[in-house]
RNA sequence: GCUGGAGUAGCUCAGCGGUAGAGCACCUCCUUGGUAAGGAGGAGGUCGCGGGUUCAAUCCCCGCCUCCAGCUCCA
C-alpha cells in the first residue's frame, strides 16, 4: 500500500488523503457545500474532473463556478453537449474540434444536409433536453490503435489521421450515454450544469482551417454557470449591435460604402469633421516633437517596390497599373516614398534623428470577404511617421513616441492602453547583436512610458526586419483594438542606400523607426465610433451646437444665434421647422448633439438661449456669449 | 478567395407566380405648441444586375455584383 499523499490547499493547510482518492471524495471531506458546488479539482496546475482519483500530492484546489477556468471547463463540456444534440438531429455528421474560446465555445461539424439559422433553435432545444437527462462526462482510456477503433466504430473518420499526432500514449474518449468524443477533457460531472447556453451562429470552416481542405460547418454558442451572467452577455452582444458604427455611420451621416467601390470609404461632411479634429490633435503633437510632415505620391514605380521589397513579400496585395508601357503601382505603404525623400539629398549626424510624418493614403487588395465598414477597408490613411536616427538614439525617440501614443490615446478617451513587444522571429535578417540591443531599446521605452512590468512579450512576432512595440486599446465595452505600432527597421534604409556622414567623417547607415499612433484613420474612427456610441465628446462631435425655435416667430432669432455661435467656431445648426420643441429635442437627441440651444419668445425678447445637453440635463439661461465661454473651454480640454 | 445567409422607398421591414405595401424620414397645409414623437394630405420604387422558365416573374431556375456571419488575414 502506497503512502499517504499530501494535498496543499489553497490556505495553506495540508491534507492527507489515500492515493486513487477522488477530487470529489476531497471535496466532500472538507464540506457538503463544496463537493455539490465542485466544477473540477486542479492538481499541480492540472484541471481534471471531480470524479479522478488523485494520484500525485501536490498544490491542489477545488474549482467552482467562481473559477475562471471552471468556465472554460463548462464550455467545453457545452461544445460536447452540442455535438451530442447535432448527432442526434443530423445522424451521419462527422465531428471535427469543438473547443472552448475566451466567449463561448464551438464546434465543426461536416454534416449530410447543411445546418442553416433555423436549425439552431431546434438544436438548442435538443441540447436542453440533455440537460435534463443529466448525462455525465465518463473518461474511457485508449490506446492508440485502441483510440482508431473506436473511432471508425463511432464513424468519426476525420479525427482518425489525428490520433498519431497527439503526443501521450493515453488517449481519453468521454462518453455522454450513447454519445462518445475523443477529448483530453476535463469536463463538468454532468450535463445538468450546462443549462445556461445559448447558440449564436453557424458559419463556415475548414478542417483544421486549410481553405483548401474539407469545408465545414462551425456553430458557436456560449454558455455560463448562472442566468444571470448569460443574460448579461447577451445583453452586452445587444450592446455591441447597437454601438455598431456602420449603423451609427449612416444615422448621423458620417460616411458610406457603396457597391461602386467595395472597401472604399465615401467620407460625408460630418464623418471628415471627426477626421480633421484627429488630425488636428495629431498634428498639435507633431509639431511638439520635431516632426515635419510630408505628402509621397500614390502611385510608383515597380521598381521601388522590388527595391523595398514589397514586390517580393506583397504583391498580392498590391494595385498594379501600366503607365506609358512602364509598370507602376499604388503604395500600400509609405515607407519607400519616404524614404526617397531621405535619399534626395546627403545627410549630416548632426539632423538625426530625422523625424517625417505622413498621413499616407495606401490601398491594399485586401480578400473580398474581410471587408468589415470602416475597420477592414482597401484603401486607408496610416497616421505614419519615419525616424531615421543612430542605434544609440533608438530608445529616446522610442521612447518619445511612446509618450506621444499615450497623449494621443488620453486625449481621445482611451485610458486602457495595452502593448506587446514581439522581439526576433526564426527568419530574421541582420546581426542578431543589433536585434538584442534594439529590443533592448524598445523595452527600456515601455518602462519608462508606465508600461512597467505591464507590457507582454511575444517571442518570435516580430517583422523579419526588426522587432515593435504593438499598442492595443480597450473601448467601453472591454473589446481590445491593436492600433499603434512602433518597429525597429534594420533593412530598409540599406536597400535603398540610405547614408549619412558620421562625426567621424565616414559614411553610415541609419536605423530606421516606422510607427503609426491610430494605425488606420478610417478604421480608428470606426472604433472611436462603437467606443462613444456616437455621443462624442464635444470636440469631437460633428454637431456641437443644436437651436431649436419654439415657434416660427423665433426662426429668424435661432438663425441668428446658430450664426452667431458658427462665427465663433462652434459647429452649431438652427432647427427651425414648424415642429413642436418636444420633436425636435427629440431629434436632435437621436442625432447625439451634445447641446441644444432652445429659444422661445421669451429668449428672443433678452436675445438668450435655454441650454440643455443631449443627456437631458438643464443648464439653464445665458447668453450666447456664456455658452460660447462655456462650449470652448470643453472643446479646449477635450473633455 | 471559400462556406452559409441576405439584397423590396432615404431608413427599418411586410408581401413571395397575376406587374408593389406599412411605420419613420421627406414635401405641403392646418396647428404656434416651453424641454424625447400634434394633425391632415402628398410625393417617392426598372423589387441589386443580366439571362432563362412561364400566358404572366419582386416571387421559380442559372450566372454576376454587393452586403452580412464566419474561415483566413490584418491597420
Amino acid at each position: 500500500m502506497a503512502s499517504q499523499l499530501e494535498l496543499r490547499l489553497p490556505d495553506g493547510s495540508i491534507r492527507q488523503v489515500a492515493p486513487g482518492t477522488t477530487v470529489y471524495e476531497v471535496a466532500a471531506s472538507i464540506g457538503a457545500g463544496l463537493a455539490k458546488a465542485a466544477v473540477a479539482g486542479e492538481i499541480e496546475g492540472e484541471v481534471i474532473e471531480v470524479s479522478r482519483p488523485i494520484e500525485q500530492g501536490g498544490a491542489f484546489r477545488i474549482l467552482t463556478a467562481r473559477d475562471a477556468d471552471a468556465l472554460h471547463v463548462l464550455r467545453h463540456s457545452a461544445a460536447h453537449l452540442l455535438a451530442m444534440a447535432v448527432l442526434d438531429l443530423f445522424p451521419g455528421s462527422d465531428l471535427g474540434f469543438g473547443p472552448a474560446t475566451d466567449d463561448g465555445f464551438y464546434y465543426d461539424f461536416k454534416t449530410p444536409q447543411p445546418i442553416v439559422e433555423d436549425d439552431l433553435p431546434k438544436i438548442e432545444k435538443r441540447m436542453k433536453e440533455i440537460v435534463k437527462e443529466g448525462r455525465a462526462y465518463a473518461r474511457v482510456a485508449y490506446d492508440r490503435a485502441g483510440a482508431k477503433v473506436r473511432l471508425a466504430e463511432v464513424g468519426y473518420d476525420l479525427k482518425v489521421p489525428h490520433v498519431d499526432e497527439i503526443p501521450e500514449d493515453v488517449i481519453t474518449f468521454y462518453d455522454s450515454g450513447a454519445f462518445t468524443d475523443m477529448c483530453e477533457g476535463p469536463h463538468v460531472p454532468d450535463t445538468s450544469w450546462i443549462g445556461n447556453i445559448k447558440l449564436l451562429s453557424v458559419s463556415g470552416a475548414y478542417w483544421r482551417g486549410d481553405a483548401s481542405g474539407i469545408p465545414m460547418q462551425r456553430v458557436r454558442g456560449t454558455a455560463f454557470f448562472d442566468k444571470k451572467s448569460l443574460k448579461a452577455h447577451l445583453e452586452r452582444i445587444e450592446q455591441a449591435k447597437l454601438r455598431d458604427h456602420r449603423k451609427i455611420g449612416r444615422e448621423m451621416d458620417l460616411f458610406s460604402l457603396h457597391a461602386e467601390g467595395p472597401g472604399f470609404p465615401f467620407w460625408h461632411p460630418k464623418g471628415t469633421v471627426l477626421w480633421n479634429e484627429l488630425e488636428g490633435l495629431l498634428r498639435e503633437e507633431l509639431m511638439a516633437r520635431g516632426y515635419g510632415e510630408v505628402k509621397t505620391p500614390a502611385v510608383l514605380s515597380d521598381e521601388l517596390w522590388r527595391t523595398s521589397g514589397h514586390y517580393e513579400h506583397f504583391r498580392d496585395d498590391m494595385y498594379f497599373l501600366d503607365i506609358d508601357e512602364r509598370s507602376f503601382a499604388v503604395k500600400p505603404m509609405n515607407c519607400p516614398g519616404c524614404c526617397l525623400i531621405y535619399g534626395s539629398k546627403p545627410h549630416s549626424y548632426k539632423e538625426l534623428p530625422l523625424r517625417m510624418a505622413e498621413f499616407g493614403g495606401v490601398h491594399r487588395n485586401e480578400m473580398s470577404g474581410v471587408l468589415h465598414g470602416l475597420l477592414r477597408v482597401r484603401a486607408f490613411t496610416q497616421d505614419d511617421a519615419h525616424v531615421y536616427c543612430t542605434e544609440d538614439q533608438l530608445e529616446a525617440e522610442i521612447s518619445d513616441m511612446l509618450d506621444m501614443t499615450r497623449a494621443v490615446y488620453g486625449a481621445v478617451g482611451f485610458d486602457d492602453v495595452k502593448t506587446r513587444l514581439a522581439t526576433r522571429p526564426e527568419n530574421a535578417m541582420g546581426d542578431p547583436e543589433q536585434w538584442a540591443k534594439a529590443e533592448k531599446a524598445l523595452a527600456n521605452a515601455l518602462d519608462k512610458n508606465g508600461w512597467e512590468g505591464l507590457w507582454v512579450e511575444a517571442p518570435g512576432e516580430g517583422a523579419f526586419y526588426g522587432p515593435k512595440i504593438e499598442v492595443h486599446v480597450t473601448d467601453a465595452l472591454g473589446r481590445s483594438w491593436q492600433c499603434g505600432t512602433v518597429q525597429v527597421d534594420f533593412s530598409m534604409p540599406a536597400r535603398f542606400g540610405l547614408e549619412y556622414t558620421g562625426r567621424d567623417g565616414q559614411k553610415h547607415t541609419p536605423v530606421m523607426i516606422h510607427r503609426a499612433i491610430l494605425g488606420s484613420m478610417e478604421r480608428f474612427v470606426g472604433i472611436l465610433i462603437e467606443h462613444y456610441a456616437g455621443k462624442f465628446p464635444l470636440w469631437l462631435a460633428p454637431v456641437q451646437a443644436k437651436v431649436l425655435s419654439i415657434t416660427e416667430k423665433q426662426s429668424e432669432f435661432a438663425e441668428q444665434v446658430a450664426a452667431q455661435l458658427v462665427a465663433a467656431g462652434i459647429r452649431a445648426e438652427a432647427d427651425v421647422r414648424g415642429d413642436k420643441v418636444g420633436s425636435k429635442i427629440r431629434d436632435a437627441t437621436l442625432e447625439r448633439v451634445p447641446y441644444m440651444l432652445v429659444v422661445g419668445g421669451r429668449e428672443a425678447e433678452s436675445g438668450q438661449v435655454d441650454v440643455r445637453t443631449r443627456a437631458g440635463d438643464r443648464l439653464g439661461t445665458m447668453d450666447v456669449a456664456g455658452f460660447v465661454a462655456h462650449a470652448r473651454e470643453e472643446i479646449a480640454g477635450r473633455s
